[in-house]
DNA sequence: TAGTCTATTATTAGTTG
DNA sequence: CCAACTAATAATAGACT
């Protein structure tokens, strides 16, 4: 009988691993749909070939393939002709090691942009609520010259404030000349390990790009990698 | 110097190979981004094991893996003995085609469905325009009866409409028995082949449920397979 | 070719049944 | 565990840069 509406909708959640079991049951659900949905449009829309595999907390698997999974596992596979040898494990180690802890950073220093963020934004609100007072008190002239007065003072107050954060922030972040991902649209993110093992079944001597998907090659500088020169093959 | 802001925003599209080819380039990069992020998040959330490969139109190929992807791939392929024989290759030829045929019929069932759905609701809204009017119309008492009698007439005539269009559903998708997905929240999808190859690394006799994600068990009605007793070994 | 912007659509966290 | 719902957040199509 209790016909409430009390649904607080959506709510943003943190990207680290959930705490809660059964919330964590139920998102696992939730997303694994959503992601072998989204794996399926990309197949229909781009007619391009796919292979997805997850598998769920209890150790279950759930897998995709277009047009086969098999097929395409093939494929990967002959086009990452995994020479495991002893110095590939140690370049790979070393790479590895070095993407989480650019992981790390880069979740870090999206943390703090986020903070930035937030907080210039509530600013903004305060400098725009003050003038919209402003706006409203004096219908023409200063009818109060003394509170008109106080008002100057805060609002240059309120942008030193501004100034003084997007300093700190160019001052805090600058290790962030390294990592100029997401600048644009920053969003707090546990990145785990991306990878591309080889632009095309090439060569293999560098064990070649490992990189995270929303840090593109071009994000790197080095775009176009297709062709045939590479970069240096130094571990980073 | 043209300042307009003019940006239509994003419109729905079709669920079919795109055809302006780059239109397709943009939209599979875009998506290609996505699907990688949304596979990072499983895994940063859920704690899960996710491998992701993904060719471009330019063949090119893309691969994400948590925490490793040949890692697991081996754990895949291990679960998945594979044995290609003869008959598993026609037994797999004919449950493709069938799972083909399926989704095919899905989603034509789906596209009915959608329509189906938006007329309801244009036939909805326009019912309710004409209550909302009654209501306007008529403070208290029948001001006119004629006007009265010609809305009452019209809303009966709409609520036949509406019966038929359910009833018209209802017999078109009569083989919609055989296919209860997405009833809930339908929506035109065009789906490939999805595959669940094993509940877990048990017994390969009938190379067992081969499914769409959004088709999951319990859509089926046969949840939980994962004992070991499991249906027919028919073709479907 | 890749990044931006914006209006929309799509997905989903939290709840309830 | 699953479905439905709601109110949010997130993703993205289209147009520009």
């Amino acid at each position: 009988m209790s016909s409430e509406r009390k649904g607080k909708g959506r709510q943003k959640i943190q990207m680290k691993k959930m705490s809660n079991e059964s919330n964590l049951q139920v998102t696992f659900s939730k997303r694994r749909s959503g992601l072998f949905k989204k794996a399926s449009e990309l197949c229909t829309l781009c007619g391009v070939d796919v292979a997805l595999v997850v598998f769920s907390p209890s150790e279950k698997v759930f897998s995709f393939g277009h047009p086969n999974i098999d097929t395409v596992i093939d494929r990967y596979l002959s086009q990452v002709p995994l020479q495991t040898t002893a110095t590939m494990q140690f370049v790979e180690a070393h790479r590895n090691a070095n993407l989480c802890e650019l992981n790390a950073q880069l979740t870090e220093i999206n943390n703090k942009l986020d903070d930035e963020k937030k907080r210039n934004d509530e600013l903004s609100l305060l400098r725009k609520a003050i003038v919209d007072q402003i706006w409203w008190a004096c219908p023409i002239d200063g009818m109060n010259r003394a509170e008109l007065e106080f008002l100057k003072k805060a609002l240059e107050e309120l942008k030193k404030l501004v100034a003084q954060h997007v300093n700190g922030l160019a001052i805090q972040g600058a290790p962030t000349q390294a990592f100029p991902f997401f600048v644009g649209n920053a969003s707090s993110s546990n990145i785990p390990v991306y990878h591309q093992p080889n632009p095309q079944h090439t060569q293999v001597f560098p064990p070649q790009v490992l990189q995270n998907p929303m840090l593109e090659p071009h994000l790197f500088g080095f775009n176009n990698m297709g062709g045939g020169g590479y970069g240096p093959p130094g571990f980073f």
